[in-house]
DNA sequence: TAAATAAAGGACAAAAAGGTCTTAATATAT
DNA sequence: ATATATTAAGACCTTTTTGTCCTTTATTTA
């Protein structure tokens, strides 16, 4: 009964902000680790390396075992990385279909009484994520404009 | 890990499509039970219960026991009913006020790197849920050009 | 090669959401 | 008054999400 109206599970909340983390420090060439990651987003640790897991093994971010291994966002994605892709990783590839009220389809044929309206503000959503670049996210932390904890 | 990304609750769900096929009975002068309206809007009875119990208890619909009881909305709150009640009603207060990335405040002054794309999403959604009426959804049923199930 | 460091993976635990069942309360009709 | 129809309320169960812990695997450095 008590559930936030819009957004991101806990795990994609956690891998949006630890992602961005990870793009900040690939800005400046470093690799991040679990540990460091959970510590300046304010993340549950072990949970948090499970979503990374996902993270690499969709080829979002690079993953390095040893020492002064980590986590990183390789060159070629840095700046084209946005943050649908994330979601997607984390939440799952039927993000923009299911009906609004929980109808077992939606479709404008048979629209449920809230299709249209519904439509709308999903794709403002959409368009939001798909446009959001993770590197100016991260960007944002490195000016101070923004914060990834507190 | 595996979360729908934008909308409503279960609970919300059925609020949203019970309440608008309550009114539907409503605009023609009718109460409609527990029964029916399960049946009809095709979701679990009981819990469907709980969820009609409270939007009772918040006065935005009325009940009534006993033989011909059932559900009803008063003909002073039908064309004034608007989602975003039913909505508060179900999923509580704090709905246009968290950080979409799960900080502990959300505030222009500590954004975090998703706070100004956020919130045009927010608004717009809230905009929609404070102008929709439940009377025109229920409309939609009645004239067949919109559907509760299936 | 051994020790240290860090991620990967799997089993498990806790909390929240979703859902059921049983009994009580209340209104109606006979 | 009694039987019946209907919602209210509370205890309970199930599934999903969130979170922890422990062992294994890979990499680096000494
Ligand atoms: S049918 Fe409900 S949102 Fe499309
Ligand atoms: S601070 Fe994150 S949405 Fe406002």
């Amino acid at each position: 009964m008590f559930q936030i109206l819009i957004m991101f599970s806990k795990a994609c909340e956690y891998g949006i902000r630890a992602t961005v983390y990870i793009a900040q420090e690939s800005l400046s060439g470093n690799r991040a680790s679990l540990k460091v990651i959970a510590k300046e987003i304010d993340s549950p640790e072990a949970f948090t390396a499970k979503i990374l897991q996902q993270l690499a093994r969709h080829n979002l971010i690079l993953s390095t075992k040893g020492p002064h291994g980590g986590f990183e966002i390789a060159p070629e994605n840095l700046y084209h990385l946005t943050l649908d892709k994330i979601v997607k990783s984390i939440d799952g590839d039927e993000i923009y279909q299911g009906c609004g009220l929980g109808l077992k389809a939606c479709d404008a044929d048979n629209p449920c009484p809230l299709h249209f309206q519904f439509l709308e503000v999903r794709n403002k959503l959409s368009l939001m994520l798909h446009t959001t670049k993770i590197y100016e996210m991260a960007e944002g932390i490195v000016d101070g404009s923004a914060f990834l904890r507190r």
